[in-house]
DNA sequence: GCCAACGTTGGC
DNA sequence: GCCAACGTTGGC
C-alpha cells in the first residue's frame, strides 16, 4: 500500500467537512505532476489531510482512497471554477479521486513540526512545497501519525 | 499583501 | 527547443 498527502484549504473545505460527509471526491487538481500523483493511487491506500493556507498550516488528519482516478468531468462544464477546454470526454486531460475520512488528530501537527523534524526533512512537502497531491514514504506516515497522536493505522 | 518557487504558455 | 512573460501556490 502507498501513502499520499492531499492539501486542501479549510476555508474551502476541512476535515471536519469530510468527516461530516463521510467521503468525497477529489476534483480540481490541475497540475499535471498531482494528477501523475493520484493516478497512482489504490483503493486503500492512506492520505495524510493536509491544511493548506491554513493559521497554522499542517496535517489534520488521516483519509483513505476509496475510488481510483477516474475522468474529471467538472472539466467539461463550463459553468465550473474548474472547466478546462482542453479536457474532452473522448480524452480527459485530468483526473479526479474519491476519498473517504479516516479520523482526525486531536491536535493539528504543523507544518513548522515537521520541518523542526529531523526524519521529515526528506519530504517532498518540505523539499518541494507547491505540490497539492504528493507521495510520503510509510516512515514519514508513521512518524507523523505517532507525533500526532494518531492511531491511524490500516484499517 | 508580499513574494519565492514553480508551472504553463506562446513567440520565435 | 529555448526562454521571457505570466499565472498559481502557499508560507509568512
Amino acid at each position: 500500500m502507498n501513502y499520499w498527502l492531499l492539501k486542501s484549504e479549510p476555508n474551502t473545505y476541512s476535515i471536519s467537512d469530510l468527516e461530516r460527509d463521510g467521503s468525497t471526491s477529489w476534483e480540481g487538481v490541475r497540475n499535471y505532476s498531482a494528477r501523475n500523483n493520484m493516478r497512482q493511487m489504490k483503493v486503500g491506500d492512506l492520505g495524510l489531510y493536509y491544511h493548506s493556507n491554513a493559521n497554522p498550516p499542517g496535517v489534520a488528519g488521516i483519509c483513505k482512497i476509496a475510488r481510483e482516478a477516474y475522468p474529471d468531468y467538472y472539466a467539461w462544464n463550463k459553468r465550473s471554477k474548474y472547466y478546462d477546454d482542453k479536457s474532452s470526454r473522448e480524452k480527459p486531460r485530468w483526473f479526479m479521486v474519491d476519498v473517504q475520512y479516516v479520523e482526525s488528530f486531536d491536535e493539528l501537527l504543523s507544518l513548522e513540526r515537521i520541518k523542526d523534524t529531523k526524519s521529515l526533512r526528506d519530504m517532498v512537502l518540505v523539499k518541494q512545497g507547491r505540490l497539492s497531491v504528493q507521495p510520503v514514504k510509510q516512515s514519514e506516515f508513521d512518524a507523523i501519525v505517532r507525533m500526532a497522536g494518531g492511531g491511524g493505522r490500516r484499517g
